[in-house]
DNA sequence: AAGACGATCGTT
DNA sequence: ACGATCGTCTTT
């Protein structure tokens, strides 16, 4: 019996550029409950549920498009649905997704994914457990599993996303794309079960009063509750 | 060419 | 509270 090709075997609908073509603000929001898609070369698929996200736009002083086009920061400018990964502090990425209209712009900050399916392997030190032990190294106990991508830098570092991975349409069978929150979700936002939750922005020197963080409440995935 | 700084994270 | 670590942008 050989193995059966690799098909996408979750029907979320996918998150398309002109979903996206809204204010950074507003997409920050609606993002919490969707999914972002990892695929590997090799066809590995890592996911995970977006729960805490930041929007930065155009005059806004704490967006690095604050100031002029660069090479940097130009994917931001363009149209919606766009891919914007930057290293920080020389030691981390960040992933963003460009939002709003060619010319405007924007992008919303992913900074936690509680993760779904998990890669087959970690970077360095860690490891998971369980799956025959993998190779025993230092198997993660279950809330260390749960913060594994409770962060920003994290997250693209348990995803496997640096710079080469920016400025990529997000589309279906690309190595990054988004996927709309499941009828289950909705309905437990719609009922009040899952609430969200809105603060200033985190890590940030300059725009510190703008309330353009959101998150989703009470998950242990969130980097933190505030500053 | 040189310097300042940063949408972070883990340790002290 | 602090240091690691380096690409990017600003200033000389």
């Amino acid at each position: 019996m050989t193995k059966p090709p690799v098909i996408n075997t979750i029907f979320n609908e996918i998150v398309d550029a002109t979903w996206l073509s809204r204010p950074s603000p507003t997409i920050a929001l609606e993002l919490l409950g969707c999914t972002l898609v990892r695929q590997l070369p090799n066809g590995e698929q890592i996911r995970g549920m977006i729960v805490e996200t930041e929007a930065y736009m155009a005059g806004d002083p704490a967006c690095h498009a604050y100031s002029k086009p660069t090479p940097r920061n130009a994917v931001m400018f363009g149209p919606a649905g766009m891919s914007y990964v930057y290293l920080i502090y020389g030691m981390y990425h960040c992933f963003n997704v460009v939002t709003d209209v060619e010319g405007v712009a924007s992008a919303v900050l992913i900074r936690a994914l509680e993760l779904s399916v998990f890669p087959d392997s970690l970077p360095q030190n860690l490891s998971l457990g369980s799956k025959s032990d993998r190779h025993i190294k230092k198997p993660l106990k279950k809330d260390q599993l749960a913060r594994l991508a409770a962060g920003p830098g994290k997250l693209c570092r348990v995803l496997q996303i640096d710079r080469t991975l920016t400025d990529l349409p997000l589309h279906f069978n690309q190595p990054l794309w988004l996927e709309h929150r499941t009828p289950t979700f909705q309905q437990a936002v719609n009922s009040g079960k899952i609430e969200f939750v809105q603060t200033t922005r985190i890590g940030i020197t300059k725009g510190t009063d703008l309330p353009w963080r959101w998150y989703i409440a009470d998950c242990p995935a969130v980097s933190r509750l505030s500053f």
